[in-house]
DNA sequence: GTTTACCTTTACGTTAACGTAAACCTGGGT
DNA sequence: ACCCAGGTTTACGTTAACGTAAAGGTAAAC
């Protein structure tokens, strides 16, 4: 992937401000404020502002992030690293070291994540049990699942 | 698992405030303040606070839950997903409804990771690219790994 | 021409999760 | 007797990430 201009492509589509609310479910306003701390810089017609894919793409960057806890200013970092921008050997150094952080701490979270599944999976399986004992038919209010 | 009480066991070592503050890597201040909201309920010596096994198990679980981006509300009621306590039929139901909910989420989050962990490993290797094209004696400067 | 549906900027309000400071108690060591 | 390293409560301060008006510009639809 790694597409995040998407220049090459024949994409030349735009979005309005609230296409992308809507498409991601979230508020102008909240997209607005990740353009002030510098997230993301759409062009303007007059007034308004137009989305390349490229800003869509850092959108769903941001909100990725967000799912796992980042703050905005570690998801900036990482939109970043993503574009290399700075080709200085010192840089370089700097920036493979700070990925190698990233990922050690994603799999940090990996790993919580694993442990805190397994727990969820056990709770269920226990009410699931304690479910039956008290009243077996009850069971079926449930979804199809497992 | 799931020994949340930890009564069965013969442990019943005490921890002090700054015992778990110092394991755990926060602040005592952090402890009382997940006291306040009611995540742990300490006995006490006296004024002073003592933290069983269990107690530090949950807090535990708090920390956990924070490095997945959880809010301290998500994860008291995890918590309590993981010790039934309602036996009725109509509470069972409930809670089982909200687990899979949560694990749902989880399997999303799961999802994001993988996808971001790609994406960074994408980055540090091109990144390594250039930096052989760029200075090739540089790499000797980074942690032996992979 | 005026309502409707968008868009804009500016600015104050809000919530979560603590940090930080002040002022105090308390048991053990010298 | 006194200090010191721990503990305590109370309370105000802070930061992030928006929410929520207020007040207005613009283009198409009726």
């Amino acid at each position: 992937m790694s597409d995040i201009t998407g220049e090459a492509s024949a994409e030349s589509r735009t979005y309005s401000i609230s296409d992308l609310a809507r498409e991601f479910d979230v508020t102008t306003r909240a997209i607005r404020f990740y353009e002030d701390k510098g997230m993301i810089s759409p062009e303007r017609r007059g007034q308004t502002r137009i989305y390349t894919p490229a800003d869509r793409t850092k959108l769903k960057l941001i909100l990725r992030g967000k799912r796992l806890g980042l703050t905005l200013d570690e998801s900036r970092d990482i939109i970043e690293m993503y574009s290399p921008g700075e080709s200085n050997a010192e840089q370089l150094l700097k920036l493979i070291r700070k990925i190698r952080e990233r990922r050690d701490y994603l799999t940090q979270q990996m790993h919580d994540l694993e442990v805190m599944m397994v727990d969820l999976q056990e709770s269920e399986r226990r009410c699931l049990e304690t479910l039956r004992e008290v009243a077996p038919e009850a069971e079926a209010k449930l979804e199809p699942q497992d």
